[in-house]
DNA sequence: GACGTTCATCGAACCGGTTCGACTTTCGAG
DNA sequence: CTCGAAAGTCGAACCGGTTCGATGAACGTC
């Protein structure tokens, strides 16, 4: 059931049933009725393939992602499921492609083929190789994240200097004088990832303009790690009272490292950091923290995923989300330890 | 740069550069570097759908998920990036789609629009509708759970009745006497969602044959809905010592509830059930527990698509799968409560 | 030396849509 | 009544691949 057998049905040309379906150019009631008649009997739905041969564009979106390997967090997962609706509400549809590892060859069927029209780029790298093969492509893109030459290029992300920055005021207000920072893994730091590098920064700086005395460390993405590195972090700074995190999959980890010091929060210990709501609230205490909207964000590269795609033409936008600090019951203020 | 640019620069006919590439006629090895030096400098790749067009197959698998709105789970997190792995080890990309809710016409998209060679369907019920509309309309596809009538189709499985029967005994032989099932949710289970319909009739009929009281409860896919449910069991039976589950999510809540009880694990209370491998060893202490397999049913599911695809005529094909029980140190003997 | 194969290649048709230009017909304005 | 514009429709070309049938050359066989 093409195109012709419903023209012929209808007794109309080709042609005549495109426009009707399309409503680019004036087709009479009469014969809009009677194709959709023969349509709806025959249950005919135009072939994606063809229509996007012809059109020059596919009507789907690349959402490039991290490897299965790496395990994927609560936020990223809920990200995606977000990309899809929000390009499923635009009639889009989204393939998924793994990046990283042996996976290029995928990545690159999808670029290369013309298999979508525009790419999601998730955790960028501050130095992204993928940023340069989609740029000489010449495909519209957006990275969640940014890389160093920001301004060129189309992307959406979290303020994480700002928010851990906000973090560390919300600490000095509440009189802490001793605070680190649990960041997420060496390696990711060490290739340059965007989010880990700001938050560091944002962390060292305000908490220096407070003069509070401020570590941070790194630690794997896992609840063994969490708990390895809290421990490291009293027998290295038992003074400290206060820590403040980016690293969500660690925090089973460090709770239980609370909980084996005899640490309550926010009693005897403060924590708080960015970290996606539906697990702040989850933690027990439920946790002070600025809250990742994922969906928003997801929402956001998809609108100007599209409008580059529209538009090729215009100027790069951004946005730099700054979600404000939700105060739950993981901070207090400081006791004597 | 297409192929008629190619051949052009090569000298020779489009068709050659087509058997060129796909070797599916003889091409002189001359006539074929010629061709492949012009398409390394011009860098060349195949428009994906004019080659879908020309061959009726579109090289994508479809995989539908529950709507972002159902918080997805570590093991359906795991099993989507799977999925996305195992198809491309085959050259193939995947195309999501959420379904349920108001998102039918993306279901629709995808199933009528010949987006896709294939479809992989998660989390289905016991009576389906998107399964009929599948079936219905000839496209390939593999559900991940059965529907009752399932001989005719093709299908990969959890064992959980299998899996469930074999906790209990586990338990039954540590001397434990009245115990307990935590379900998913009331309205999943309303809808016919199979594993938990077969994890509980798996688990009653097992405890009885060993002569213990079995309670089952639903709970919600959320910690908060885990303390309060775990409570309610401690209310109304006391005499409980150890609970068998299949809801991961909630067991933040479970945990949070057996401390505040002061129960020990496995000490004063034992926990085991079906729980994917990384949440079963982020526990504390860690789960005794049936693994889910996540990457081996997406291997499995997206094997069983392709050879329905290439061979659409071949008899449907299941596959049940029943994972050992991984000894961790949830469980222990019985103690009087 | 005639003949059937295999090799290598070409041109044309086809996949199923969209879109452009052209051709009637209808209709309202001058 | 005439003329131009708009409505309504058609045929043909095109998007970029794949595939079929045909053709000519090289080759081995009887």
């Amino acid at each position: 059931m093409n195109i012709g057998e419903i023209a012929k049905r209808a007794g109309v040309s080709r042609s005549t049933v495109s426009y009707a379906l399309s409503g680019k150019r004036p087709v009479s009631a009469a014969t809009v009725r009677r194709i959709n008649d023969v349509i709806a009997e025959l249950g005919y739905r135009p072939n994606a393939s063809a229509r996007a041969l012809a059109e020059g564009r596919t009507r789907t979106l690349g959402l490039v992602i991290p490897p299965a390997s790496t395990r994927l967090t609560d936020v990223q997962l809920s990200f995606v499921a977000s990309v899809v609706e929000a390009a499923a509400a635009h009639d889009h549809d989204v393939l998924l492609s793994p990046s990283g590892g042996d996976h290029d060859r995928s990545f690159d069927r999808v670029v290369t083929g013309r298999r979508v029209d525009g790419v999601i780029l998730m955790e960028i790298l501050l130095h992204d190789p993928r940023v340069e093969r989609l740029t000489s492509s010449g495909l519209p893109f957006v990275t969640i994240g940014h890389v160093v030459d920001s301004a060129a290029s189309w992307w959406v992300d979290v303020d994480y200097a700002g928010l851990i920055s906000r973090c560390v005021r919300h600490l000095a207000d509440l009189g802490h004088e001793h605070i680190v920072l649990i960041n997420r893994s060496d390696e990711l730091v060490a290739s340059g990832y965007g989010p880990a590098m700001r938050a560091t920064a944002g962390f060292l700086e305000t908490a220096e303009g407070f003069g509070m005395t401020a570590h941070d460390v790194c630690c794997a993405d896992d609840p063994a790690a969490g708990l390895a590195c809290f421990e490291d972090i009293r027998a290295r700074w038992p003074e400290v009272t206060a820590a403040v995190t980016i690293n969500e999959a660690a925090l089973p980890g460090v709770q239980r490292a609370l909980h084996r010091a005899g640490l309550a929060v926010p009693g005897g210990f403060s924590l708080t950091g960015v970290i996606a709501d539906r697990l702040a609230e989850d933690f027990h205490p439920p946790l002070t923290a600025a809250d990742v909207p994922a969906g928003q964000m997801a929402q956001l590269a998809v609108d100007l995923l599209l409008e580059q795609i529209t538009n090729p033409e215009a100027t790069p936008r951004h946005a730099l989300l700054a979600p404000p600090i939700t105060l739950r019951s993981s901070t207090g203020s400081r006791r004597r330890a």
